[in-house]
DNA sequence: AATTTATATGTTGAATTGATATATCTCTAA
DNA sequence: TTAGAGATATATCAATTCAACATATAAATT
């Protein structure tokens, strides 16, 4: 899914503008999906300029002018075709598994230090999933619950094999000598 | 972590094409990192720039020449830098959970045909990550442990829950009635 | 005999990121 | 009080990366 079709489901929700959209993404959602600035406003644009969303431009004292973009009717049947199309695979890039995975040529003490960092990302992403959203719908419920589910089994296998890899690099160590 | 770092950390288990690098990421790997050959092949050109790489290229009949890269000292004090580096936060884009989303507006056999889908995918993941590995090292263990103990609890939570958001949503079309 | 799959490298247009720029308001701590 | 940090708000740009295509041949399947 594109940065284009995710804007127009999020403004399936209600109007928003760029900058909401945005912020929408370091709530509970962010989890399994991310955009830049740099991707949101063109998005907009060309969402704007094939008359899937309107724009209206709000005056505010001293800040830019806020546009505020609402779907249209042309853009929820667009947003219908969208998600009747097959999923993609998911998309990860993992910067934590990728240094485990290299991890044997790292200082045991690094490693810990890495896992235990880890943990507690994990311990935010849970209490931002159980924190209550501002959009609660069937769907919304849904992916938080498979949030909390998966990231409180990455945990528990941080915490239950964490001594594990530092461990067994310690032994392999000793045995060297 | 970028496709370079990541070139340099598996060629530090031993040489490799960039086809077999590819390759490497069709296995277990897959669940956390991706790349395609656009970036691959541009990764190792400049990793030979640099020095970090050695490439020396083996004819064979028919196909085209076949070149394989070797990690240099300079290349594994790189890498050795760059896994020092703090890691960035896991950077996820799920269609699947995007579409769950903005479900709402979707018809509930369509969200369970998706709901199905995934599951599978997931036992496929699972297959996967319980096959040996190639590569068996303390740190691909630890990875796959991972990948395995969230997968299989994405995937419970899906059969534990497939009936409840299109049960859901069913009860609330027929209090609509 | 024809098609698909595997081996192998590479290019290209489009999407996307991460950083930066601009401008102002509000809150906090010295 | 006042300097700095952080929030609000949009936008651009170089660099990275992806998805698709192009090229070429052997092997396996249908």
């Amino acid at each position: 899914m594109d940065v284009k079709t995710f804007c127009l489901g999020i403004l399936s929700f209600g109007d928003a503008s760029g900058y909401e959209i945005k912020k929408s993404l370091e709530g509970p959602f962010n989890h399994f999906f991310d955009a830049s600035f740099g991707s949101i406003y063109p998005a907009l644009g060309k969402l704007t300029d094939a008359g899937l969303v309107l724009r209206t431009e709000q005056a505010q004292s001293g800040r830019p002018d806020k546009k505020v973009y609402r779907i249209t009717a042309k853009g929820r049947l667009t947003l219908l075709d969208e998600l009747a199309k097959p999923v993609g695979a998911d998309r990860i890039r993992s910067d934590f598994l990728a240094t485990v995975l290299f991890a044997d040529a790292l200082a045991p003490r690094q490693i810990d230090d890495l896992i235990g960092a880890r943990i507690e990302t994990h311990r935010a992403t849970l209490a931002e999933l159980s924190g209550n959203a501002e959009i609660v719908t069937a769907g919304s419920a849904f992916v938080c619950g498979f949030g909390v589910a998966v990231h409180e089994a990455a945990l528990k296998y941080l915490e239950e094999h964490r001594h594990e890899i530092v461990g067994e690099r310690l032994l392999v160590a000793s045995e060297a000598k």
